[in-house]
DNA sequence: TGCATTCGGATAGACGTGGA
DNA sequence: TCCACGTCTATCCGAATGCA
């Protein structure tokens, strides 16, 4: 017997076929920079302008190690030639970032855990400011008594004219804070999402630490509190976070829409970078692919802000003296860092599926309402391939689409072979929906096979006229 | 060289406890 | 009721490895 994806009422979905086999990871030339990937300059061997860009942006220990570094001991501006390695002045402007000096690994795993300073004296800052607001007489933030749930930093102009520049005062983070339940008010009731619990959810105190998304060119951080059903009131004890699925699920729907997160167990992509991860999918781009469009796009916002910072201490060096701190790498993980992050393939890949997943009961009730006056019935070999291997040997030999006369896709099953008998019941399903939702049956069905012949023991009337053309 | 798989470190979230 | 702190665990992510 075949297995047919889902069909009769839910014909099929997409979905519904499990994740292509297609490369979970990035290669290594792709991977996140470590000191094993750290050059001296653009390896001859780097295949596109891709991957000069990668080894170009690589960590620099010289944020780390190398204290600020005194107008007096160098020439500010020079431009270091890479190809040189800096013979002239091992201290230039622009330093060894990219230009490539080997960096002791274990100065950038120490710090990998942890948030850098800048980042957490903004989140202490904001925290202090809510614990204020939370003492107020309303209790309310004085964001969202502005109006809005985004807490964004001074842009870099209002922030690059101060004595002594360093790098990290320029680092702002965006956060959104969400506490929907001071948003509703203590009137509204946000039920403990167990079955058997019936009482009600309530605050447990500030989540202590920031929840990374990631955005189209940058990362924002989520701010939230912990809700919980308390024991004391003969709740079950259930505790979690107010960015939760099952809290977001009862929030009025217009409320919940303003959450700008699709949330995985650890990480998180904005709406709207999702929103590109789906027009690229469905427009032929791979994961890898929208993987590098991701990262191109907050490296070039890095590259910007970088370029920032060295204009304006390069206008301050000549005015006086002054100390020069190197700008970071994009994936400087140390306590000064600035802390890039842009997520692999496979995870965008992960995030599209499960989406796609959640959807899969509309998606197939919707495939169950086309009509198919006009099918078109084909094999394709190349997903079989990939999918319900055994030992390595593909169980199934092809996935049997049926496509109506608006080219969309009506019926989809694998098939062990391309005998009529493995996809009869899908057919036969096909014409129950057709007869269900009202639609005629199939007048004609159109074949690349010309082997096919009209399907044995079964009428017009049943399938419609089979025809190989 | 690219793909597939494995493995280990990192960490978000759940939960408990105690104090204000 | 809120918050801080600590522990534990499932899961994620990326590096390493093997293979074609």
């Amino acid at each position: 017997m075949p297995t047919s994806t889902t069909l009769t009422r839910h014909p099929v979905s997409v979905s519904a076929f499990p994740p292509a086999p297609t490369p979970l990871a990035l290669p290594a030339t792709s991977a996140p920079f470590t000191a094993a990937t750290r050059v001296q300059a653009p390896a001859p061997s780097a295949r596109s302008t891709l991957d000069r860009a990668r080894q170009v942006v690589v960590d620099t220990s010289a944020a780390d190690t190398t204290p600020l570094v005194s107008l007096s001991s160098h020439t500010p501006g020079l431009i270091a030639d890479p190809d040189t390695d800096n013979e002239h002045d091992p201290r230039a402007l622009v330093h060894d970032d990219g230009l490539g000096e080997e960096e002791d690994e274990s100065d950038s795993d120490e710090g990998k855990s942890e948030f850098p300073d800048w980042l957490k004296k903004q989140f202490e800052d904001i925290r202090t400011e809510l614990a204020q607001d939370l003492g107020s007489t309303t209790s309310r933030s004085r964001h969202y008594s502005a109006g809005t749930f985004w807490i964004r930093p001074k842009a870099p102009w209002f922030l690059l004219n101060r004595a002594n520049l360093t790098p990290s005062s320029i680092f702002a983070a965006e956060f959104f804070l969400w506490d929907p339940l001071i948003i509703l008010g203590t009137s509204f009731n946000l039920r403990c999402p167990n079955a058997e619990c019936t009482h009600r959810l309530t605050r447990y105190g500030f989540v202590d630490r920031p929840r990374r998304v990631v955005d189209l060119d940058s990362s924002f951080w989520l701010i939230g509190y912990n809700y919980g059903c308390r024991k004391t009131a003969g709740g079950c004890g259930l505790r979690l976070r107010s960015w939760d699925k099952r809290v977001l699920d009862q929030l009025p729907p217009e409320l919940a829409a303003e959450f700008p997160a699709h949330l995985t167990w650890r990480s998180g992509l904005s709406t709207r970078a999702f929103g590109v991860v789906r027009s690229c999918f469905q427009h032929g781009m791979g994961s890898a692919e929208v993987s590098d469009l991701f990262r191109m796009q907050h490296l070039r916002r890095y590259d910007e802000l970088r370029l920032q910072y060295l204009r304006t201490k390069y206008k301050q060096m000549l005015l006086g003296s002054q100390d020069y701190e190197p700008f970071p790498a994009f994936q400087d993980r140390s306590t000064c860092g600035y802390h890039g992050f842009t997520p692999s393939g496979q995870w965008l890949r992960d995030v599209y599926d499960s989406f796609i997943e959640s959807k899969r009961d509309v998606l197939n009730q919707h495939t169950a309402m086309l009509s198919a006056r006009i099918c078109a019935i084909d094999h394709s070999h190349k997903l079989a391939k990939h999918v319900f291997k055994v030992d390595g040997v593909p169980i199934f030999t092809a996935l049997l689409t049926v496509t109506n006369e608006k080219g969309e896709i009506r019926v989809c099953v694998f098939v062990a072979t391309k005998s009529h008998s493995q996809f009869e019941d899908a057919l036969r399903r096909l014409a129950e929906d057709l007869v269900v939702y009202g639609h005629n049956l199939p007048e004609v069905f159109y074949t690349d096979n010309m082997v096919d012949k009209a399907i044995p023991g079964h009428t017009e009337s049943d399938v419609g006229r089979y025809a190989p053309v």
